[in-house]
DNA sequence: AGAAATAGTACGAATCCCTGACTACCCGCT
DNA sequence: AGCGGGTAGTCAGGGATTCGTACTATTTCT
């Protein structure tokens, strides 16, 4: 409770570098996020757990597809997917076009947790666009849109994988 | 080497949320880093440790200040400096202020490592204004910038924390 | 001087994520 | 038919990151 003189973070102003400040808007919707959930009684859901659920598709996914999605391996996709089936957040269903696949779907208690998570962003969302003003939050959202397009494409990671990597700083 | 459909990720146009393009964006920038950092003879630093190095002063600072600035706990801070102590990029020395306290100063093997990351992250940014164009790569920087002075700040995290949360779903 | 706060450490545990190796199944080709 | 290469998923094991609780040493306030 009691406070440490605040000589902690750089100061206000000083330029932190785009990654830095990527990093802490990330940290700061998610714990929000999380917090929230954990207030409404979801309590046992962490965020590697909602990174792969977040990319299960309204019609069910394969394991490796959402590995793919969510950029982990099949085996980690596979023990967060363990621990959602056993929280009851989704359940998995044999493929009928796949023998050896088989479809992980939201379950009644997934589908329950969706719209709190989609208000505490939209909340959050608003807060910023309170501080930044529509346009300006427009622009972000845009900007980030343009970035994810160009790096977290299958095709971007493809060219960024196979790339030899010799001259990377091009500065 | 062989691919798979490329159903992998959400459809190019559509909408993810910001926290997951947030998300997304600082995954680039960080394996873009490491990778380098790897391919420079420098393979031993983690993220975690990146984390921790990327707020110590140029005069040194307490672990209790690294620890709040990097937001993570005494004990996350005290296990990744000794971790970068044992791999030569920082030094702990006593603090003649305090005889609790020791400063963890950066060491001339850290000092060799800020350049190469300074370059990376140069370079990214210039893809991505490449990318964005120089006037919303400035406005991403600015909105960035506003954001994290108001959840990352000292005063806007006590006033987070201390708030019992009772309507955060304000939509 | 004595009480309360602060700097840091020790230990134990949970989470997250990866590599390597394996089984079961699908599909195209002979 | 049926064989072989490729795909879906699991098992086993390990490393990295982070936290909570509990402790010692030192400073600071009264």
């Amino acid at each position: 409770m009691t406070q440490t003189p605040d000589i902690t973070t750089t100061q206000p102003g000083s330029q932190a570098s785009v990654s830095a400040l990527l990093f802490s808007a990330y940290r700061a919707m998610e714990s929000r996020i999380f917090g929230a959930l954990s207030q409404a009684g979801y309590g046992d859901v962490t965020p590697a757990q909602g990174r792969v659920f977040r990319v299960i598709r309204p019609d069910g996914s394969r394991l490796t597809e959402i590995a793919q999605a969510a950029r982990v391996t099949k085996q980690t996709a596979g023990f967060l997917v363990d621990q959602l089936v056993r929280a009851g957040y989704v359940v998995r269903v044999p493929d009928p076009a796949d023998a050896r696949a088989r479809l992980i779907k939201i379950a009644p208690k997934g589908s329950a947790v969706i719209p709190i998570g989609a208000a505490v962003v939209a909340g959050v969302e608003a807060e910023w666009t309170a501080l930044l003003g529509k346009e300006r939050m427009q622009m972000l959202r845009e900007a980030l849109q343009v970035l994810w397009e160009a790096t977290d494409t299958p095709s971007a990671l493809r060219r960024h994988q196979e790339a030899p990597v010799d001259e990377v700083v091009v500065a």
